[in-house]
Order: structure tokens, then sequence, then C-alpha cells
DNA sequence: TTTTTTGCTAAAAAAATGTTAAAATTTTCT
DNA sequence: AGAAAATTTTAACATTTTTTTAGCAAAAAA
């Protein structure tokens, strides 16, 4: 049986000790960060299930916070926060929290609004890869066996190159942005130039485009970011 | 613009018409339900975007009316309720609601959840921008996958080329003055000379129109500005 | 008709992206 | 540990795409 990770950010240590008990003893795995910049690093190492998100953070605004995680993760974010006003919990959820919680909260709350983001986040399965593999005009990836075949020839892809590809593949036919790339592969504090993503790009094409100058797989949105070609219909 | 339908399940009508007027007011379409089996009925045949539901109702258990809708459909319900006891929002939630608003509660905290509702639902996507592509004679805008399409055939626009047109399809129908376009597309800084978004305009309509002679997309109101076509109405 | 406004084309300037090779780093293997 | 291999990063430069500018034609308004 998967268990599911939370992250729990909170800097009150014995606030988070409490919710850390109540989740392990309620079967989910739990990861803990303190700061801001913690948990960015842990959101995107560690690919939580949910994120539970204190807004009182020592170093970093808990709005920006959610912003960054949201510009590309999906992963979902319950807020919990001493802060009840309005406006505060109106910024937390059009920032792209999924919930708002005040405290103080109870546990039987807490964990059924979990079990609803759960729900909410359902269409990619527990560990967060598509169950199918990616299939489009002979490129086929198999997220499980983490390899690629090209019309059926195994395509050898470098780790970062294959995290490319993955992001990518997952959501095909949306143009990501060069910055959500770039934070999914190399983490919050990706640098904001994205040459090394432009040559990473190059490799990649030289080793699944048959002619990586009129790409039929990976298509480059100038200005703006890249784009996966439409997974075959079944 | 597409208007989300919200159906509104509440017995007593001051409440109701309150909410309605909020609604309304914020560009949603509203319908209302005071009792459990009109709330039914009326879910299944309007299929509402997103259903406020009320507990308390006069002929049927709320959280029997929950489970029922969960049962054939997907739609968002979100729970209001002046009952606050932890036992009722766990059930609520563990039945099948998607959020639990304990009354009273403040207007922007509901539109605010209405929204993050919509978003879980994909009806609109984080940016606010919806989800459900822009229609009209043929021309369709992914704004989610930031796609153009013309009789299914993919348009490419340059970016600039691409906020002039989806600031003008997000407010089709209305004129927009060349003014608002310029400032929406080079900030609020814009020259306020239109030469560029004349050239602008001249590529895109080359781009878009059969023929760009006599457009049937965007019109020129001569001395005021550009106008997107009606969307289609489904 | 005259004036104003808008449309169109081509060329320049600017910005973004692709490509290659070499240096630096990490990993693997003996 | 040390050498070899693989990977990642940096740097320089080529190429492509986009944006802006300028000039004139066409259409609409006065």
């Amino acid at each position: 049986m998967h268990k599911f990770t939370v992250l729990v950010v909170e800097d009150e240590k014995n606030i988070c000790d409490f919710i850390s008990k109540v989740l392990t003893s309620h079967d989910y795995r739990v990861s803990c960060a303190s700061t801001g910049k913690e948990a960015l690093s842990l959101a995107s190492s560690l690919c939580p299930d949910i994120i539970l998100l204190d807004l009182g953070l020592p170093d970093l605004d808990g709005i920006e916070v959610i912003q960054k995680i949201r510009s590309w993760s999906g992963n979902p974010i319950i807020v919990i926060s001493a802060r009840s006003l309005e406006d505060d919990k109106v910024q937390a959820l059009d920032a792209g929290a999924d919930d708002y919680l005040t405290k103080p909260f109870g546990t039987s709350e807490l964990l059924a609004r979990i079990r609803t983001s759960l729900r909410h986040s359902n269409k990619i399965s527990s560990n967060g890869l598509p169950q199918h593999p990616f299939r489009a005009k002979g490129l086929e990836i198999d997220f499980f066996k983490r390899n690629i075949t090209v019309n059926g020839q195994a395509i050898h892809l470098t780790p970062i190159e294959y995290k490319i590809v993955a992001f990518l593949a997952q959501n095909s036919g949306k143009v990501m942005t060069y910055s959500a790339v770039m934070n999914n592969v190399w983490g919050p504090y990706a640098e904001s130039d994205n040459k090394i993503l432009r040559v990473n790009m190059a490799n990649i094409r030289r080793k699944l485009e048959n002619n990586p100058a009129q790409p039929i797989y990976i298509f480059t949105e100038v200005g703006v970011g890249y784009r996966m070609v439409d997974e075959d219909i079944l």
C-alpha cells in the first residue's frame, strides 16, 4: 500500500511535531520544513503529494512561496494560518492555494481536508506519474521503466535531459515556459537565464529528432517556452 | 466571455437572494433551489459549473444530497452551513463536498473559494483565464495550452500578436480602444501613437483571416478601436 | 475634395534561440 | 585512490525570429 507524502511547513516546532505525529499515525509519510527556503527545496526534491503551509515563515513571504511552487508544480497546497482575515484567505487562494485552514483547527477536519485535496489531484496516480506510457508519432516514453524509444529504437538520455522530456510529455500540448521547465529541473533557485536549457534542448533534439532543425516532437514557442507534441489518441 | 453557472441551494430566501445578487454582479449566471428535491433535479438538468449547498434543507438530508449528486456528476460542491462542528465538516467533505464554508462568511472569501473550486474542476486555469477555449466561427483560442487554430489548422502567433488577440478575445463583442490594447500589451508607458498596433494587426489578420480586407474575426471601429467577434453560444 | 485614419510592405534593428566545442564537475570502474 | 568515462556547465558564435521603423497606399470621415 502506497503511503502519501506530506510536507509540513511550520516554524513552530511543537505544532510541527504535533501535526507530524497525527499524520504519521494515519499512515502518511511526513517531512518537515521550518523556513520558506527549506520548503521550496523540499517541495522540489521530494515532490510531496500534498503540502501543508503555514504562512508565517521567518524568511520568505508565504504568498510568494505559494506562487513559486505553483509556477512549476501542481502539488496541492493547504494553507494553515493563525491569520483569519478574509483578505489573507483570498490572497492565498488566488495565489494558488487549494484550501485555507485557520488555527486552531481540529485534527479530524485537517485529515478530511487532506483527503479532499488528494481527491482533487487524483488525475495523476499516487506516485505522481502518469499511468500509461506517453506515445506520439513513434516516440514512446515509459515513465515507470524510465526509458524512451523512437520508432522502437532505444534512446539514451542523461538524467537532466530525461527530466526535461518527461516534464514536457506530462504536459503535452501545452506550452511550458522556460522558467517552469528550469524550476522543475534545477529546483526553485534555478538561474533566470535559460542558456543551459538551450544546450540541453539541442542535445535532446539531436537524439530524438530526425531533423533537429525541423522538430516533430518538441516545438519552441519563441519568447515563451517549449511544447511537446500532442499525445496520440488511443 | 463565457459565464459560469452557479446553483445556489438555500431555503432561507433572503440569504439566497443576497448570494444571488453578489454572484450575478460578479458575472456568474445564478439559479436557485430551496429544497433538496429541487436541488437534485436542477443539478441534473442545469449541469451547473458549481453548486453552493446549504445543508439545512427542509426535505432531504444534506449529506445524502451530496452523495446523490456525486454519484453521477463531478461538479464541484461547496457546502455552506451554519453548523461549525468538526464532525459536520468531516462528514460533508468525505461525502464528496469540495469545500465547507461556515456561516457567517464574507463575500470575497466565497468568491475566492468558488474560483478555487473552478480551478480544481479545470474550468479555469491558475492564471484566472478560462480553461475552456474561446470559439467563434472556426477560430479557436486555447488559453491553457496557448494554442490558436482556424478551422482546425494551427496558427502561429508571436508573443505580441498573441497578447493582442487574447486580450480582444477575452473582451469579445466589446470595442477595445487602441489605447486600451496598447496599454495591455506594451504596459502603462506605451506610446500614444498606434502605428505599431496597426502593423501588428495587419500581420495578425494575414494569419487569421481568409480575406484580411474583409475580416470576419477582428473588426475595426474607425476612430475607436478593435472588436473581436462574439463568442459562439454553446 | 481635403483631411484624417487605417492598412500594408519591406527593410533595419533588436532580441531570442540554436549550435558547437572545450572546460569543469561528477560518476563509474579498476 | 586514481584513471577513465560520462555528464553538466560555460563560453563564443551563428542563425532565426521578432519587433520596430519608415514610407506610401487605401479607406473613411469631414
